[in-house]
DNA sequence: TAGGGTTGAGGAAACGTTTCCTGGCGGGTG
DNA sequence: CACCCGCCAGGAAACGTTTCCTCAACCCTA
């Protein structure tokens, strides 16, 4: 920069109103974009947001469970489209579900001084999260309520989802309905498992301990669970998995014990090529790029000082009649 | 910082030195410590790069296709599980195969001061690539070849695995087969049609242009362009597509026209939930895991200081036999 | 005991930028 | 014609760190 001034002939702070684009002599702006791009000149953003009034950094940070996971990458999509569009960039980074990571990684952003952060929680209680909050840099919660009280967040609505599921099978004469959910640490697994509970009682279904999994991680361990759900006798005639990943280990030990076409199946949250499985698997969907969107929509507006209370959006989740959830128990 | 060194009765340096893990008297690093928890005290890293000698910002830049796709976000996990290690943090965005993007994403991390750069190119002439390689930052192509000479780059061995595939539906008594990759301007389409036009050349197959789809840019128009192949007579008795998102939409075009088992297919780029269709999928598989790996382990030695020539992977495909492969041409 | 060497902490400069403040110049008015 | 006001560009301070350099204190040796 001093060599641009130099080579202008001019101050820094001329370069400076030059490239933050404030008004200044035409003729000196000329010289002042001649020289920068002569010298391949880029203003430096460490040291640009250091001395900056508001401290604005353009970055906000996304705290994922998993870049690779299609739930999350979505979401981390319709994030940086919304950022984009602001001139922030994000930065993204995956806990893997360990409170440790998560911490540190939220650690790292706040280092970074990032203008704001979507996380998806862990669930643990987080000091960093707290502190963040409590420092000023706006957080939302994407997907899982928050750990720290008012917090924004953005959720969809897991119980009411898998209850609408447990009642549609429910209605084709299904009365044993089995069940598979992830970690008892994740808010989703509790609130989707609660949503069965729930509506299972409602319906006056007999519920077996047997017929319900939980803490089922993977999808390995998932099509495992299956696979002994569906050789004890009686076995469920219908079953629901609360997790995109949990919903293929469970379409692998049906396919695997020949009862893909004679077991109803519906899975939570959609995942691609569900439509082209045999039979196509009916899912209770959330659209994780509209989570996104809105959580996205919220940071920014924080970001521009709103300041109202904290927001809990809860975003509906839509049923996708694809043909396994359609299969009515036998005899029937 | 000068809050923590007023209460803690030490100079800035000292603090500095603790924050460091610099050696420092064993009492006065106690009296900073408790000092710092105690202010809620974070060191900030904007001035902290600012200020170092190396100028490192310990971020690493990643520029992606679309961090949505299975193959990006497979890729960003790797690059990220290599990058934690070293304390790195990663800062992904989406190209959209848009060179005008690219340049802005590349712009914007070359302003943030990312230690290092891996980048899918979209293939463009691109000056900011030219100029991050040019001022020092180490920069790793992945997936495709570098737009500008002399930068690291690792690739699939893209023309082998069509050809391979090609040989293999050629032994199964194959003659007519039909092609479709994506755009032209992208390298990996290129190198691809020409594995298929050398193999088809060598094996002595008929080749007629309606049998070739290029400039196939999504599912939609992959269902599309295989559907028209394959109402016009004579039609192709098999398939390979180059790229996983054709490789679905073909599919979609194969069932719709009834044809799924009657028509061999094999797809370039493996993607989850092949195993499950009907037919199983059989593939020409890439490990982009591993592609981001080395790319990001190219990165990594760069950082530390390699200045040897530039490396060019190649890392080979493997074909994944799964059944849409395997079927003959009719009358066999 | 005195001097030199070594160790370790503090002060201040520097990193690249923005922003405040000052000073010069030009134009308008009395 | 002279004075005052306003505008605009330049100089310098400041942002939060690291690092160089200085200086004090201590120990060891002559």
């Amino acid at each position: 920069m001093k060599d641009v001034a130099a080579l202008a002939g001019v101050g820094l702070a001329t370069v400076s109103r030059v490239i933050n684009g404030v008004a200044v002599d035409p003729h000196l702006t000329g010289r002042v974009l001649d020289a920068a791009r002569q010298l391949g000149y880029r203003r430096d953003t460490a040291a640009t947001s250091l001395r900056r009034a508001d401290r604005r950094t353009s970055t906000i940070g996304l705290v994922l469970q998993d870049v690779a996971n299609p739930f999350s990458s979505a979401l981390h999509r319709a994030v940086e489209d919304a950022c984009v569009r602001r001139g922030l960039l994000v930065l993204a980074g995956s806990s893997d579900e360990e409170p440790e990571r998560e911490r540190e990684l939220l650690g790292v952003l706040l280092t970074r001084r990032v203008d704001g952060i979507v996380v998806v929680p862990t669930g643990a209680p987080d000091g960093e999260l707290a502190a963040a909050h409590r420092d000023g840099t706006p957080v939302v919660c994407v997907d899982r309520a928050s750990p720290v009280p008012g917090v924004d967040t953005v959720t969809a609505d897991n119980r009411g989802g898998v209850a609408g599921a447990v009642r549609a099978l429910h209605a084709l004469g299904h009365r044993r309905i089995g069940f598979v959910a992830d970690h008892t640490t994740l808010w989703t697994a509790r609130e989707r498992h609660q949503g069965f509970v729930e509506a299972t009682a409602e319906l006056g279904c007999r519920a077996r301990p047997e017929w319900v999994g939980r803490d089922v991680h993977t999808a390995e361990a998932a099509r495992q669970a299956v696979t002994g759900m569906f050789t004890t006798s009686p076995a469920p005639t219908a079953l629901v998995t609360a997790q995109n990943w949990l919903t293929v280990g469970a379409r692998r030990a049906l396919v695997g014990l020949g009862l893909h076409h004679a077991v109803a199946h519906i899975g939570f949250d959609d995942f691609p090529l569900a439509d082209m499985l045999d039979p196509p698997v009916s899912v209770i969907a959330q659209d994780p790029a509209e989570m996104g969107r809105r959580a996205a929509l919220i940071l920014l507006a924080r970001l521009d000082g709103d300041d109202g209370p904290a927001r809990a959006v809860t975003l509906p989740t839509r049923y996708i009649a694809r043909g396994s959830g359609e299969i009515p128990p036998p005899g029937r």
